[in-house]
DNA sequence: TTGTATGCGTTATCAC
DNA sequence: GTGATAACGCATACAA
């Protein structure tokens, strides 16, 4: 009893282990590891006792000669939208299935990145890091990560983060934005729309800028007036309020292309639920994202889609290819968008 | 040049340091730890030094010695609801201010809790673990986790879990669901509800269980009808067929309670697109949890709200008593709940 | 206040 | 295929 207690409470290590498998340290070590060479039966025995002992490999020790945390750190803002919450979430699954666990950092909710907070997280060694603020440049980044290659989200023709070289290496996810905004610019000139409105998200965000730029160039292409800008934060609140300036302070619009689906939503029911006008009767939406909530019924969103599985899929080949080959050349991945037509158009 | 470069890409260490500051290596050692004895003066010199060198200590180094990891697992379903999401990102901040890191697995969608990932997380040694899933009992938790003491959240008179005495500790946190649900209720009679439908979460869910049999209770307190239970599973889309059947199929209400705010979204969903019913005209709807989209406009939902805030201070309270003293007795946190009246009663 | 020696649990290197 | 030994980077007991 006394005997059993004290072996349950102690952890178990992997000389505990040894001895009781009559074997040494080292064949424990290789039993846990599939491509070292040991007998089979040798193998299964020592995995069987180690079953009973409740053993399992301590990672920081073995991250301590290996080199390798198999911890993936996040850099999330300090308060998450639903599109942020997804992505960890799909992120974290994606990379569990590849035995890798996800280390959460909250930033300052000014997106604002300080020294304090990298130091800290570098203390953890994580093999990668991924940001969900964008206004920190990669070489702050690769300066304080020893190991860690940074990944980068850019857009359309924008080849280099903010428009700056960087001197250190950096990977690159390229989303192409153009096509799911041009499909959506169509389908509104398409149902009449003339005077289009940009609710805008954070002003850091590069997402944010690169999609008015875009926005701005596809209407103009194809003669239409340049947006009406409105600014936003990517929140349900701020939008609200700012398509009600936008009809009672402003000149109004007869459509809105809101940076993401939350901001939609707000501007959605500002239009429906304060200024008595109908969408998409008076006023056309158009969102960004296509977040789940986007097809319940109360907004029946017509959306421009980031497939989330394939930007996953993408950023998890971004990592586990730097991880194989650290000195590679930097790497990109192409990530496309489309239109998903419900109900805010027409 | 090459000087310089050989300095930054390897990781700084703590030898590192101290031969750069002319100290020795236990001097770095305790310039990091707060009250540790050093100098004044030579900490500041040391301090200085490392952050030249961008070093910071090796936490996996450092847990291998102080047994701690200031890890805090979490274990969280596949695909998180908003709530879950909010939560994790509530619990992420307020432990990141404690020193904590998250570090985040994903159980199966049924809620199941297999062994591996509990073995795999254990490789991690987390100091403290806090399960989203609730059909794994405290035995078998506290059975993998040796440093670990589970928290559970248990409801009202549930004073055990699942009924049944555990045989190890396992810190608390009860849920009074009673006061928010009898308002709930109260308002319903009061605005002459009748026929009261219960939209349940998934089946498995403790939460889930105590509110039906809560409500139950007190319908047949205030002389009402026991409820119609309706069969669901916290998700948009179940809630929807769910409440197409209950009016297509059953004989309807005249009030849903919901189980989570989102379910009461897509009963109310249903019933204004699809059924062309009124909301609250026709049938009134309560939800649970006053998630952040429970304000929007084309909700703006009557719900019973458990505080984000106060939930986590509860929980981050009791992973820090714990810590500290981890052979004290079982801790108790308890919670309240209030409703929030908004527009879909009355 | 400071330095020396030792150990934390694991894998890599090298023999055999 | 297998086992001894030496790291990995840090904190602690102990002596000074």
């Amino acid at each position: 009893m006394d005997e059993l207690n004290s072996k349950k409470a102690a952890r178990a290590t992997a000389d505990l282990v040894a001895r009781e498998a009559n074997v040494s340290r080292v064949a424990v070590s290789r039993a846990f590891n599939p491509n070292a060479s040991l007998k089979p039966e040798k193998r299964d025995r020592i995995l069987q006792v180690a079953r009973e002992l409740n053993y399992t490999p301590d990672m920081a020790a073995r991250s301590l000669v290996t080199r390798r945390s198999h911890l993936v750190g996040m850099i999330v803002p300090d308060v998450c939208s639903p599109w942020e919450s997804q992505e960890i979430d799909a992120l974290t699954t994606a990379l569990q299935a590849e035995g890798f666990a996800t280390l959460l950092f909250k930033a300052k909710a000014d997106f604002s990145m300080d020294q304090t907070l990298l130091t800290y997280m570098r203390g953890f060694n994580p093999d990668s890091v991924i940001a969900f603020t964008e206004n920190i440049a990669p070489d702050v980044l690769t300066g304080f990560l020893d190991r860690a290659v940074p990944i980068y989200v850019i857009y359309d023709d924008a080849t280099e983060f903010s428009g700056k070289p960087a001197s250190s290496i950096y990977d690159r996810l390229l989303v192409r934005q153009r096509e799911g905004i041009e499909q959506a610019v169509a389908l509104l000139q398409g149902y009449g729309a003339r005077r289009v409105a940009y609710l805008g998200g954070k002003q850091q965000s590069l997402a944010n800028n690169e999609r008015e730029r875009m926005i701005t160039e596809i209407l103009a292409e194809r003669g239409m007036e340049p947006p009406i800008v409105v600014a936003g934060d990517y929140t349900y609140d701020t939008a609200y309020r700012a398509t009600l300036d936008l009809f009672r302070v402003g000149d109004g619009a007869d459509a809105i292309f809101a940076a993401n689906d939350v901001g939609a939503f707000g501007a959605i029911d500002a239009l429906r639920h304060d200024l008595g006008l109908s969408v998409p009767g008076d006023v056309k939406v158009v969102g960004f994202d296509d977040i789940p909530q986007a097809h319940w019924k109360s907004y029946n969103l017509t959306t421009v889609r980031i497939d989330l599985e394939d930007r996953v899929r993408a950023l998890v080949r971004l990592i586990l290819r730097r991880l194989k080959t650290p000195d590679a050349d930097p790497m990109v991945e192409t990530l496309g968008t489309r239109l998903v037509v419900r109900g805010t158009v027409g």
